[in-house]
DNA sequence: ACCCGAATTTGCGCTGGCGCAAAGACAGAA
DNA sequence: TTCTGTCTTTGCGCCAGCGCAAATTCGGGT
């Protein structure tokens, strides 16, 4: 796959491109290192040296990092148009954690020199950057106060929100999460086991809020989802 | 207080000035605000419009949020040197945190144009701004790791060691925290209760671990919380 | 010196969620 | 079509930590 990607809307209006001159974004664009990463495949492992900083242009990665004992910790998903990697090719001298493509994709990256001159020459490109770290601080932040304060149910709904938000495809029942995701997967993002996930689905899924299967999730009522999500009073449900 | 400040330690050595050249340092903080905060005075509400980039200079600072149905969750403490603010004032349209004097302090802050205008004018200052911004990603980072699978003992035993870390002083029997600290505050900081937390510091009281009165902790055998914190076998204890 | 409100301590019953078992379902490979 | 390994489901006992009560301690204000 050599044709140009310059002008996918996934990268003209990703993280760190948006807002910049198409001529800009063509220069930027130029200079990146393009690598097809494969389904399970990985492309950086925890404890690798931090030298880059990656953009996602096409598929769908798992950023994940796993504990002295061997517990593993799904940190986020990353979509089409947003870079990673910010954190880690600062000052770090390993990155913090592993990716894994979760589908075939394509990832954009440049070198920590190469990203510091382009950030300088560019100006913008540093204050998206630095935009993208503070969306990420903010994102942790916020799942910090939620696993000090909420019980499960509300975290695993909080979960299913987000990945709507990110990777959410309107089908004819609802909102598809598209991507292959297992129970183990969201027990992984909210810090819990896969049978607390596994019994919470199926009773949505009899309450009809959600449709399920084997590493699949449709929300069919979002919006009863955010009323759990949110410990909000339910809405009174329309008559059959 | 209106002695120039610009040769303190705290400032010279802090998150964004660090590297800079001394001109550079005091260009940055002539065109600063300068604030000194009471002790138990806010500095600023959750949901205030954002649009300041703070550092501060003398003191303690608390950062914490309250969730919808009142809880509270600390997210850190400041101490000099350290920058903050620097995410909500990218972008944001309000604070997602409220900052708390826990001492008598002297805060430095820009507005966000002046800020943006200082970065481009400096870019190490943009560096160190990006950097502070990567490390309070980390630290979020690691506290959701913990939340996730950790047990509450250890995540109190690194909630001190941060502590220690950023705010201890060497006194005879050990580091004293060196902040007002309740057992509520300490509960807030990990996702517990301050009765659990009570229980926990009474029982390494009695361990010898720690010192510890009211709003105070002393932390007479640092290497011992660390194998709780982490988790290891225990170590033989001298002798008496 | 005294008072009082905040902070801390300690006991004990309760429960949300986990751990583990066992079985079933199913998708991809052969 | 069959097989097999992975994923999911469901039951049930257990327990880490919480909720609440009640009492004590103590530091700052008067």
């Amino acid at each position: 796959m050599t044709e140009p990607v310059y002008d996918q809307p996934a990268l003209v209006e990703s993280e760190f491109l948006q807002g910049l001159p198409a001529q800009d974004r063509v220069a930027i664009l130029g200079v990146a290192q393009r690598r097809p990463v494969e389904r399970d495949h990985f492309l950086l492992r925890q404890g690798d040296p931090a030298d880059r900083v990656y953009l996602l242009a096409q598929g769908r990665l798992r950023l994940s990092t796993v504990t002295t004992d061997g517990q593993e910790v799904i940190v986020r998903y990353v979509a089409p148009g947003e870079g990673f990697g910010v954190a880690a090719a600062l000052k770090d001298i390993t990155y913090p954690v592993s990716i894994e493509a979760v589908e075939n994709s394509l990832v954009m990256s440049w070198d920590r020199a190469t990203f510091a001159q382009l950030m300088e020459r560019y100006p913008r490109l540093a204050m998206q950057a630095m935009q993208t770290l503070a969306f990420r601080m903010r994102e942790m932040q916020d799942r910090v106060r939620e696993l000090q304060t909420e019980r499960v149910e509300r975290r695993i709904a909080r979960a299913l929100l987000r990945l709507v938000r990110q990777t959410g495809r309107k089908v004819e029942t609802g909102v598809l999460i598209d991507l292959p995701l297992t129970r183990q997967d969201l027990a992984e993002m909210t810090g819990t086991t896969l049978y607390t996930v596994s019994r919470v689905l199926s009773q949505w899924e009899q309450a009809g809020l959600v449709e399920s299967g084997r590493e699949r999730v449709l929300i069919r009522a979002p919006h009863r989802l955010v009323t759990i999500a949110e410990d909000l009073p339910p809405q009174p449900t329309p008559d059959k």
